[in-house]
DNA sequence: GACATTGCTGCAATCGACTGCACAAACCGC
DNA sequence: GCGGTTTGTGCAGTCGATTGCAGCAATGTC
């Protein structure tokens, strides 16, 4: 004998002795007052006891509901994603949603196949946390009326809702922490001038240093072309190549952090002796680097799960405006700043 | 005005004029032959200039197929399991398949209701990739013919295909290249006993010490009651403590062998001067650490995309025996091993 | 006691794609 | 020119749940 079908709604409303519409009602909270709270509690019953389990696929037929949603991310594979996914994940779920992921791995051809691909899946609404998503895209989406919400990047001009860290609050920390310990010739390696997460920092960068009374020299600012360690090593050996003199490095993030690392190695600079660095992100282990690195955590758990629930109240009320979050950061400080050494850079 | 709703099968076949009927066989390759070839040519013609996708939601309640599967895994914040996860992806979706991630936290109960879920989605297959997976429940679902591949552990007795790295290869690489080194007192700090990996790896080590006819001393094994940095750290405390002399570790895996640094720092004890670590599994930025980890490669990504080409067989072929595959691993030495120093440990 | 109201339940259509069966046209050989 | 195939297409039912509408009984009103 084969396994035992699964019951269906047809099954639950013979054994209950009703039509399958009253069990339909009975069994749907927001239709349940339509019907008679005996035969409600009967069917529910005789639901469980059966095992009853409604097909999301029939109801999503008829519903227009797939009960999914989209996540759009570069790649999952980078260490900055998965706790956002967890976020979003452990949000969706108990709302009854599934999360569908696809990895665009920034390149925009893909990445508009990928969307195809969800909506042709019949996803509810995105989550997008690509830097590089065309517009037109977006634009089109938005302008459908496709729910969505946009995770570590501002929309500029675009009315979508979105859940960023703060960057530039984060970038001031990390600016003050430094300059109380007595820096005053701060370099920065900005991320790519083509996300608004690089633009930003920068931007924060240089009004600290202002606001700070540091000492302000744009030679003492590079800009990384990726958000990677080699490009972060790339932009160091430049600004050390041209001869600028600094005590300490706020990076763009960890990675090219970590790049400095590596340069600090090629030189025999010594860290935090010779130089400071700041990361962003606080990657898992950093607390095992040598030393290990001073960098800005960011709830990158909580960053999801606020997206979650913003898209889903955008689900369930698309007239809702779009509301844009910022969450805070803190200060991980820890052996990769200390105060500016006896021996200077170079 | 409105988006214009995306077309379905019947607006193709109007537009084609045919009957619907003839648009989804001219559609679908399988049945195309049915079809004249002229016809189906047209049909394909007016499908694709009106953008027409098929509704898997429609098609799926027919068919009785969602085109989605489950991925259990314990916690995708895990940094082992975001590769697996892609490799899975990336076969998935050329096959017009998406994954459905689910967490565990490796607690029965949630995994159970998670797995549930996932059911009553219609997902035509599970990868699993929990440790702790109850066997009732594995059971249960292998006799109802759910297609099913696990990851990274073997399931022993049971009749599921699994993909996992070849573990005992992996130790024995490790242990022969410390002994290559000079090294002859070598200590294990095991995984849990609870889990496949744990065991084989220690049942390697013990293997192949003796083949290659260094000290055989069981007080040179510690196990660790997790896979973490905390019970890697405890189980070397209490191998220290407890007296036995070592000049080596191999560490049940990478973030026990990270314990190890912990304690080496506790205790003033320097790496690889005073004892080498090898770790196990590569995660992402061991080379950063004072001094880079050498460990085993795992390649994960492989593991899932083998994981998900072996699952897409079995929704196929649901007949098709259960195979199970084993992949092969690579040492990378790096700064953490070296030849036993003059000092040997306490 | 006639009639309107309320409350509950059943009927049947629907969502979009798939498919067994029937049927028409074309084609075949003799 | 007639039985007998192919070949191609249409018809209609199906998957499982939802929902507008109709119908029926119980209750209320005068």
């Amino acid at each position: 004998m084969p396994g035992v079908q699964t019951p269906t709604l047809r099954d639950v409303a013979d054994a209950a002795g009703v039509h399958p519409a009253t069990a339909s009602r009975a069994l749907n909270p927001a239709t349940r007052g339509l019907v008679n709270a005996d035969t409600a509690r009967r069917v529910i019953k005789v639901a469980e006891s059966l095992g009853y389990r409604p097909n999301p696929i029939a109801r999503g037929l008829k519903t227009a509901k797939s009960g999914t949603v989209g996540l759009v991310i570069p790649d999952l594979t980078n260490p900055l994603f998965p706790p956002i996914v967890r976020g979003i994940e452990d949000v969706l779920e108990p709302a009854g949603y599934s999360g569908l992921i696809v990895n665009t791995d920034n390149d925009p051809s893909r990445e508009r196949a990928q969307i195809e691909t969800l909506r042709s899946r019949q996803v509810e609404g995105f989550i997008v946390a690509t830097a590089l998503l065309d517009h037109p895209l977006l634009d089109q989406l938005r302008r459908e009326g496709v729910p969505m919400v946009m995770v570590n990047r501002r929309p500029d001009g675009l009315d979508v809702p979105s859940i960023t860290p703060d960057d530039a609050a984060g970038v001031e920390l990390a600016v003050r922490h430094l300059a109380e310990l007595g820096h005053r010739r701060i370099a920065h390696l900005a991320g790519p001038a083509n996300t608004s997460t690089g633009v930003i920092r920068a931007r924060s960068f240089r009004n600290t240093v202002r606001d700070l009374g540091l000492d302000e020299d744009p030679a003492l600012t590079a800009t990384c072309s990726y958000w990677s360690e080699a490009a972060g090593a790339a932009a160091l050996r430049s600004l050390l190549d041209s001869g600028a003199e600094f005590t300490a490095v706020v990076a763009g993030n960890d990675l090219i952090a970590l790049g400095c690392y590596d340069v600090f190695a090629e030189r025999s600079i010594e860290c935090p002796r010779d130089v400071s660095v700041v990361g962003f992100n606080d990657m898992p282990f950093l607390d095992k680097l040598r030393p290990p690195l001073t960098t800005l955590a960011v709830p990158h758990q909580q960053i999801g799960a606020e997206a979650a629930r913003m898209l889903l109240d955008a689900i369930r009320d698309p007239s809702r405006p779009a509301r844009s979050v910022l969450l805070p950061l803190s200060l991980v400080v820890r052996g990769s700043t200390a105060p500016p050494g006896a021996s200077a850079v170079e």
